[in-house]
DNA sequence: TTGAAAGCGCTAACAT
DNA sequence: ATGTTAGCGCTTTCAA
């Protein structure tokens, strides 16, 4: 087994070109230099198959280059698509891109953003679990951030900071309303919500769009985990056996509710109607086919991290369209 | 606002306590002190609320830490999990990790695997899709890589130092062969199998599984995307109406299956007989709940990522068990 | 246009 | 046990 051999340096290329490293550097990022002198560097490193080190160039510009992603959970796919987005949209840059699962959990994210200031990143792309006390400092410290999918709630005295991070979302609170509509259009009046306590914004949604109609009890919330999700969904349809459709947060909530009423021999859409918010793939191969609230779920992400890349003036927020894909989960009250 | 303030920096908590920067660097990474000394250290580095640069300590060490990881397809579950699993190991050891998606490409694979090299990365967890031309340049630089879920093709030259990697595979095997005796057994003779490129272990495992009986146009072969899939599966359906079942490589050949099956009319398990690669959530949720070939894909990735970080002696493969599990979508040949 | 040199924050070799 | 110092590879003044 041969030792690994030495790295090329910026050296190596400037000693072979005859010239001094700051030429090689300067000419490797596009300063100006005489056609000659270029020639000579780019020659000499692709002769010695130089690659930059991004270790040297990260300390001395006090940066690692790179994005970071902060998701509750990747094995969600409409996470996993928003993380493909942001994968995308960085490939394009050339810039690498470091995943953090955060459960949900505002402690294990600001673990993860205090680990993203230790190794100097400074660009991270966020569905952010906790609340300003743990965003606002990492905001003093020089990161630059971008909330996807859901913004951060209020806190008392950091709303300037906050209202400077830009957010790319989907536009929540005309889904909500179109499904709602599309609902009470079937003539369902008991309409139940199931809802993680990070979506807070579309039980808002939520209650606005029932209006007088409101019935706190049917707004049920749920932790991040499979199984929560479907305690909520059996709780809600065992406690209140008169509610006759049902919208769910998100995927994973959508699947509890359809077990969770296979479970209890409640049959959709006859004895209930489902409307999930994101299009997975499955929903077209569930039984019957689940009527969605679909969302860009990749498109968050690339525009999420086109927004942190370009740091500039930049628009404060992205709204996103959402659509209702109807299919066969949904039928008339009866 | 505010100019983001200076990091602390070694010198400062050396400064503080009185000490040298040497020694508060072996008093943080547990090197010995006197406990005085040490007690002085911590204070100062608490008061100050010190965080090691990660960027000095690497460019010294000539490393970035962390882990990088290799998936062909991040929104694929199966990947999705394995990633979980890495993830989970590597946040144990208090570990970044990077994502890169190759798309099942070894150019795109090869041009991930560069940057990582500038990076200065040496773990790599890789699902791979190239073969050792692509590799073997990279161990040789230095890089430690386990390969998880497949690993890489046998390449003529190569053998020696492929053969030096670890891996940490699904008994892939077991799983076909089980997955085939029991639809022989429900008493089906011409069954197809849908398989990626990369899982040519699979077709393998499969071939040997059917024995005599092989029809070799019964195994077809997709690319990585959801489309390919979608055609190989209605392909075969249409070009062999006589097969009877069908035993997919993973899980989107499976989907692709149940909807390929959906559209030419032909009822699971009624016409066709269907075993699924892979026990992703929905497969419960469909209509019948497939019957599955479960791989630990979660296990897998924490596995491989505890042996990217031990590096030491070590196993050299590791097969994990599968397990067919038994839903809805075989019955007997009819 | 080009080169010399400083220095980013850290660790390890060496000296005390 | 502790301090001093060199140096990792790069970019960026500054001077020529």
């Amino acid at each position: 087994m041969s030792s690994p051999q030495r790295r090329t340096t910026i050296k190596d290329v400037a000693e072979l070109a005859g010239v001094g490293v700051a030429t090689v550097s300067r000419v490797l990022s596009g300063g100006s230099a005489s056609a000659e002198t270029r020639e000579r560097v780019l020659d000499a490193a692709t002769k010695l198959d130089y690659r930059p080190s991004a270790l040297g160039r990260n300390l001395r510009q006090q940066r690692s280059g790179g994005i970071a992603l902060l998701v509750p959970d990747i094995t969600d796919n409409f996470y996993a698509r928003l993380a493909d987005g942001v994968l995308s949209c960085a490939r394009s840059y050339g810039e690498p891109v470091t995943i953090g699962v955060t459960g949900d959990d505002p402690e294990q994210e600001a673990d993860l953003v205090g680990s993203l200031l230790e190794q100097s990143m400074d660009r991270v792309v966020a569905v952010p679990s906790g609340d300003g006390e743990m965003w606002a400092p990492a905001l003093r410290a020089g990161l630059s951030v971008v909330f996807a999918d859901r913004r951060v709630w209020r806190a008392p005295g950091q709303q300037r900071v906050l209202a400077e991070v830009p957010a790319v979302l989907a536009d929540d609170r005309a889904g909500v309303r179109t499904a709602v509509e599309y609902l009470t259009g079937l003539g369902h009046r008991k309409i139940g919500f199931l809802a993680r306590h990070g979506q807070s914004h579309r039980m808002q949604a939520f209650r606005d769009a029932v209006g007088d109609a409101l019935d706190e009890e049917l707004v049920v919330p749920a932790r991040a985990s499979r199984d929560s999700a479907y305690a909520a969904a059996a709780g809600l349809l065992q406690r209140r056996p008169d509610v006759t459709a049902v919208l769910t947060g998100d995927n994973m909530l959508g699947e509890a509710a359809v077990l969770a009423a296979r479970e209890l021999d409640v049959r959709i859409p006859r004895d209930l109607s489902l409307v999930m918010f994101d299009d997975v793939p499955w929903a077209e191969l569930c039984a019957p086919p689940l009527t969605v609230v679909a969302q860009p779920a990749q498109d968050i992400g690339y525009r999420a991290a086109e927004l942190v890349m370009r740091q500039g003036r930049r628009p404060r927020t992205v709204t996103l369209p959402t659509q209702l894909i109807v299919r066969g989960s949904c039928g008339p009250r009866r």
